[in-house]
RNA sequence: GGGCCGCUAGCUCAGUGGUAGAGCACCUGACUUUUAAUCAGGGUGUCCCGGGUUCGAUCCCCGGGCGGCCCA
């Protein structure tokens, strides 16, 4: 065939091996290997042990793993075996292993899976090891894995084939080891304050509760429009209406917009809402989760990210938009500005301007600011930091200040420089929630295609009566990158949206 | 979307307008406790793709693909 034709002198001689084992009639597909301890489990137990421990009360044991390491020296050779977590070394002795099983031996490839029978013991140089008695083949790698020393540096090698990346990297399997212990503490923490876990639409007949751009699909059966969920917000307050009084969902949200070291077009959010309560709860709240998960998935909740030293304890610096915007606009501009510059559209316009903004003509005074603030704080947002009380403008479903409608009940958190979290007290009045989304159509037919669509089924689920309630979305991917020290969202998402190669 | 950078052996990377290189991996041999084992021998390739310039292009030019970083 011209496949075969074209293989490398490299699979050729794996596949050469592998046709060898069956030649000894060796089984190349095996159903299963009847494994007393995995690798991880049997070094955690006797890691501890001497040489004379072992010696005195023989450990034997079964194993199973994937071949990383060949050390031959004629008779006396060593194989490196990984679980995919953890390493043990295993000496194989002509004299010690049965015939058949030393001929496995040597038709072994770098990357193969084998099972293992044997007493453990520690060498002269004080490695534990398998003294192998038995060896049984599990099954062949026809392809040459990455190099042991360097490893897989190459990035887009390691998206497109996570699984060499995991094979060759303990530093990437760490990564997503603490990403599951990250999303088992956030349920361990709302689970124990008595919030529910549940699952809401992720396709949706109109995409709500945030503001962004969605996909599109169809259901062929009922011939209908539908959207990737870019929030569960809405479905979540719905729930609250219903009663259910603190309600959380951890999943994934899609947006239809660029690809960043911080977007991924499907990323992960964990929203939570709790009656009775509002966005200052919430930021005591948050503080205490954050540390927590931190301690719960690293072991402290001191931090390092690139070259910042980050404390996760509480408490955490709180700063209004509008004055950070204010005070960072004066400093950089050289001129005292006012609070009520920057609620004058006119004004704030001409204040972006000499920053370097681009205003758009849909922005009003909120918007302005919000950019304002955006583009002068990114320096200071690297510990965590509560930006509070947003511009109503560009928040359509939160609250507003009793004594300043012109501002919402909001915050966002930021630490390492990027939103990690965005919470807000709920607006729960009907009325006004249908005239926000009357303001966001506006902005829709003015060109903004990421405004809020109206959604009726909302404003009358809020008729029947949401309770006082604060809600947050805390995004997981982003959380995971601080407490892994992970540069890119990609690192910390097993398998990120590539394009297709060719 | 814009700018910059990258793509050469299985992996990590050098390199040149004239027969394509190193380390590791791999193959052959030696070696019964090694640790990136060592020693001796062996170079295994669509230089991302297409077009152009040229006697000759992996290299220069144009276009395209994929990726990374920065900016929007």
């Amino acid at each position: 065939m011209p496949e075969e034709a074209r293989e490398s002198d490299l699979l050729r001689q794996r596949r050469a091996n592998f046709e060898e084992l069956i030649r000894l009639g060796v089984d190349p597909y095996p159903r299963t290997f009847d494994a007393t301890d995995t690798v991880d489990a049997l070094v955690q137990a006797h890691s501890a042990k001497t040489g004379e421990d072992l010696d005195g009360a023989p450990i034997t044991t079964r194993c199973a793993g994937r071949v990383l390491a060949i050390r031959a020296f004629g008779k006396a050779n060593f194989l490196v075996i990984s679980d995919g977590r953890t390493r043990i070394q295993v000496y194989i002795r002509q004299d010690a292993l049965p015939e058949r099983d030393f001929s496995i031996y040597k038709l072994l490839d770098f990357g193969d899976y084998i099972g293992v029978e044997g007493q453990l013991f520690r060498t002269r140089t004080n490695e534990l090891t398998i003294k192998g008695a038995k060896l049984e083949f599990l099954v062949k790698c026809f392809v040459p894995l990455p190099e042991k020393w360097h490893g897989l540096s190459d990035v887009e090698t390691r998206y497109r084939q996570r699984y060499l990346d995991l094979i060759v990297s303990p530093e990437s399997r760490r990564v997503f080891e603490i990403r599951s212990r990250v999303l088992a503490s956030i349920r361990t923490f709302l689970n124990s304050r008595g919030y529910l876990d549940v699952e809401t639409p992720m396709m949706q007949p109109i995409p709500g509760g945030a503001l962004a751009r969605p996909f599109v699909t169809h259901h062929n059966a009922l011939d209908m429009r539908l959207y990737m969920r870019i929030a569960p917000e809405l479905y979540l307050k719905r729930l609250t209406v219903g009663g259910i009084e603190r309600v959380y969902e951890i999943n994934r949200n899609f947006r239809n917009e660029g690809i960043s070291t911080q977007h991924n077009p499907e990323f992960t959010m964990l929203e939570f809402y709790q009656a009775y309560s509002d966005y200052q709860a919430l930021m005591v709240m948050t503080e205490e989760m954050l540390s927590f998960v931190a301690r719960e998935s690293t072991g402290t909740d001191q931090i390092r990210f690139g070259e910042h030293e980050i404390s996760l304890a509480p408490p955490y610096r709180r700063i209004s938009l509008r004055e950070g915007a204010r005070l960072k606009a004066s400093e950089t501009l050289g001129v005292a500005i006012a609070d009520a510059d920057l609620r004058d559209r006119e004004r704030a316009a001409g204040i972006a301007k000499q920053l370097g903004l681009d205003v758009q003509r849909s922005w009003g005074a909120g918007k302005i600011a919000t950019e304002i603030f955006e583009r002068l704080n990114q320096d200071d947002l690297v510990h965590p930091t509560f930006v509070y009380d947003f511009p109503t403008e560009v928040s359509p479903l939160s609250k507003q200040r009793p004594d300043d409608p012109d501002t919402v009940e909001r915050f966002e958190l930021y630490i390492g420089g990027f939103e990690v979290a965005n919470a807000f007290s709920e607006l729960n009045d009907p009325a006004e929630q249908r005239r926000r989304f009357e303001a966001q159509l506006r902005d829709r037919a003015a060109g903004d295609d990421e405004a809020h669509a109206m959604d009726e089924d909302y404003i009358r689920a809020l008729e029947y009566g949401l309770p006082p309630t604060a809600g947050e979305g805390v995004g997981i991917d982003r959380l995971v990158m601080l407490l892994t020290n992970s540069p890119s969202i990609r690192d910390v998402i097993l398998f990120p949206l590539m394009r297709p190669r060719t």
